[in-house]
DNA sequence: TTTTTTTTAATAGTATTACTTTCATATATT
DNA sequence: AATATATGAAAGTAATACTATTAAAAAAAA
C-alpha cells in the first residue's frame, strides 16, 4: 500500500496528535482511506479500523477524537493538496484563460495515479472526497467548526480561482458562486455518472465534466449585454 | 402547527404504513420535519421523535423502517410539491425562455410560506432539503435504492426542465448535467450564505442566487461559435 | 351491542456505536 | 538505569438502531 507523502502540514487543530509523527499514526490515516472508501462513512468505526490495522480502538482516539474529525483531516488534506498543484500548475502563466482553464482541468482530474501504482490511496481519497466530502460540513457543528478555521483551505481555493475569473473579468459578480458551484458540481457529476445517470449526460472516455464546466464557466463570465 | 397537506400521495415502497393514513402517522410526519430541522439528521432519533409526540418508539417504526427511510420519504415529498408546482408553472406558456425562467425561479424560491403562518412546516421541509437532501443519495445504498425506485419524481423533474433547454436550443448537448447542476448549486449555495459565505456572492435582498443561475442557465446554452 | 380486527403503548431485549477510563507494558530518550 | 512517552488490553457507559412480545385501547364489522 501506499502511503499518503508526508510533505502536506496540516493545522494542528485538525488531529488530537499528529498522525505523520508516527508510525501507527501514518497507518490509522491511510487504512482510514481504504476502509471509508469501501464501507462508505456511515458504516467505518474506530473500532473496524482498530482490527483492520491490529491497533486498539482507544489508540485511534489518541490521534482523532473523532471519525468526524478525522474526515475533516482527510478534507484539508484533499484541499492541501489541490491548492499545492494549483499553484504548480498555474504558476509562470500569464494568459489569464488558460489559468482558469488549468484550473478546472486539475479540479476535474482530481488526484490521480501517477505512476500506476495498484491501490494508491491517494485515489481512493478521491473517490471519498466525491461521496463523503459534503458531509464534513452540512452539520450543525458547522458555524462552531467555521470559527475554529477548518475549512481555511478549502476557501482559499475558491479564492485563488475567483481570482483568475476576476482578472479575466473584473466586473464579472459572482466569481465565488460560479467557482464554488463547479467544485462541487464536478464532485456531483461524478457519482451521479456512476449512480443516478439519469442527472447527467457523462459519457465514457468524452470527458464530458470536463467539457461542461469549463464551457459554463467561460461563458458564464462573459460580458452581459 | 400546521400540517402537510393531504394532496400528495407518495409511492407505497416509500414507507411501511402510509403516514398520511392515520393520525399517529401525520404526526410521526409533521414532527420529524421540525425535529431534523432543529437537532440534524445525524442527532435525530426516533426515540426523541416519541417521547416529542408522546408515542412510542416502536410505534414509529410501522411507519418507517430507519430515519433514512423516513428521511426519503421527506425528501419525495419536497420532490412531489415541486413537480406539482413546476407543471402548475409552466402550464399554458408557451415561450420556452419563460418556461424555463419560471422553473428556476421555482427551484429558488422552494417551499414558501404563502399564508404568512407561523412555523409552516412546509418551509422547515425546504431547510431540511437545503442541509440533508444529499444525505439521502449519497450512502452505499443508493443502488439497490435507485432500482426501487425511490429517485425517480427526483429524475422525472430534471428531465422536465432538460426539455425545457433542450426546446430553446436542441443542439445543446448537457441539458441533465446543467439541470442537476442547478438544482445542488441552489441548496449548496443556501447554506453556503449562511455558513460558509466566503464560498459564495449572496447580498441580502439582492436575489442573488436567482440572478446568478439564470444567468447561468442561459449563457450556457447558447450556442457555440 | 358485541365481536373482531386493527392500532398503539409499554416493556424488555440485542447488538452495535461512540466514546472514556484505567492500568500495564513496551519503546524511546536522557 | 531512570524517566517519559506511546500503545494495548480490558472494562465500562450511555446512547443508538433496531426487534419482539404482550396487553390495552380504539375503530370497524357483524
Amino acid at each position: 500500500m501506499q502511503k499518503l507523502p508526508v510533505l502536506l502540514d496540516l493545522d494542528e487543530h485538525l488531529y488530537s496528535k499528529n498522525p505523520e509523527s508516527t508510525a501507527l499514526g501514518k497507518k490509522i490515516v491511510e487504512q482510514s482511506i481504504v476502509m471509508i472508501d469501501s464501507l462508505g462513512f456511515e458504516a467505518f468505526t474506530f473500532k473496524k479500523l482498530g482490527d483492520n490495522i491490529g491497533s486498539n480502538e482507544s489508540s485511534i482516539y489518541r490521534y482523532f477524537k473523532s471519525k468526524h474529525a478525522l474526515l475533516l483531516y482527510l478534507f484539508n488534506w484533499y484541499w492541501s493538496w489541490i491548492e499545492c498543484n494549483l499553484v504548480f500548475t498555474t504558476n509562470n502563466i500569464n494568459n489569464a484563460e488558460e489559468k482558469l482553464s488549468r484550473s478546472i482541468q486539475l479540479l476535474c482530474k482530481g488526484i490521480q495515479n501517477e505512476n500506476n501504482i495498484p491501490n494508491n490511496n491517494k485515489v481512493l481519497l478521491n473517490s471519498i472526497i466525491v461521496s463523503e466530502s459534503v458531509k464534513v460540513y452540512l452539520t450543525k457543528d458547522i458555524d462552531s467548526e467555521n470559527e475554529k478555521g477548518y475549512f481555511k483551505t478549502y476557501k482559499r481555493v475558491v479564492q485563488r480561482l475567483s481570482e483568475f475569473l476576476l482578472d479575466i473579468n473584473p466586473d464579472f459578480k459572482y466569481p465565488h458562486m460560479l467557482v464554488s458551484t463547479v467544485i462541487e458540481g464536478i464532485h456531483h457529476q461524478q457519482f451521479f455518472s456512476e449512480h443516478l445517470p439519469a442527472l447527467t449526460d457523462v459519457e465514457e472516455g468524452q470527458n464530458s465534466i470536463l467539457k461542461f464546466y469549463t464551457n459554463l464557466v467561460f461563458k458564464a463570465i462573459q460580458d452581459e449585454d
